[in-house]
DNA sequence: TATCTAGGTGATACTGTGTCTCATATGGAT
DNA sequence: ATCCATATGAGACACAGTATCACCTAGATA
């Protein structure tokens, strides 16, 4: 779970990041990203304008998805494929990583690259292919998820 | 590439696939069947729906999208994401794999799991997960393409 | 071969996500 | 305090995918 959003000592990082980028820092976007920061594992879009018409009766849809997509792009919100098909979203570091989904509570876990890269590196070198991005998404139960239901 | 909807051949696997799973062999879903194995590499419904029309105009909107998810559902098919976050379809052979997408051609290659699961055991590991799904997609050139632009 | 029926189809309307446009508002540089 | 590029809100729009329902047909049965 990520603390990039967080309002507070968080905020900073996402006040400056905006600031590298040369966007403004605006009421709207400091609202999207409390409440990205208060869900904790993944959201839909649908869920988040609810949120947003919630704490902030006014702001318009075009703003939301704007501001998902600035956070994006920027690396503090990533968008997600729950295997079902539908898209999710989640809050994360701005750095290059994996989720973990939990399928039972939603929570996702950020995860680093223990060993994908040799794995990529393996099937380029079989299949001739030279990969330049790649996506993987780990679906399952969190420890504590696990624990409960043995 | 798959082979598997491929008619000739190819078509008596699905023949034999559909009725395993009790569901008709019925005019449109070879038709469809036809437009997938002639497609290279991923396509969008949009794509699809445009070549079933002109392939056999009077074809049903429904009709295709319903073929799709049962050809998913029975393997033939994968939906896949692309990178900038648009839905696609490969064919593709029903068992365990991933795709390797070329971003310049648009072909894609079946990998296996070459070393996958102990990536994904150590996450397991690590983080106490219990992975119980996963998703990977590769992007990057084929060798085809990655040989035409060095 | 004729009959029967569960499963499949096409037409159409609908829902939901995400985008576009444009007039208005505002952050922050000066 | 002023100014203007950037951001916003409203609402129309585009598109993917789903639901409904009357009709049709593959293929099992007799």
């Amino acid at each position: 779970m990520s603390t990039y959003l967080d309002t507070g000592r968080g905020a900073n990082r996402l006040v400056a990041s905006l600031d590298a980028a040369g966007h403004r820092l605006t009421g709207p976007r400091l609202a999207v990203a409390e409440l990205v920061a208060a869900r904790e594992g993944h959201f839909t879009a649908a869920e988040l304008l609810v949120d947003a018409d919630r704490a902030q009766p006014g702001i318009g849809r075009a703003t939301v998805f704007r501001t998902l997509d600035l956070f994006t792009s920027l690396g503090f919100v990533e968008r997600v494929d729950l295997p079902g098909g539908d898209h999710a979203y989640v809050a994360c570091d701005p750095v290059h990583h994996h989720h973990a989904i939990c399928t039972s509570c939603g929570r996702s876990t950020d995860v680093d690259d223990v060993g994908l890269g040799n794995v990529l590196a393996a099937i380029g070198r079989r299949s001739g292919f030279s990969v330049t991005a790649h996506r993987l998404e780990i679906f399952g139960l969190c420890s504590a998820c696990s624990a409960e239901r043995p």
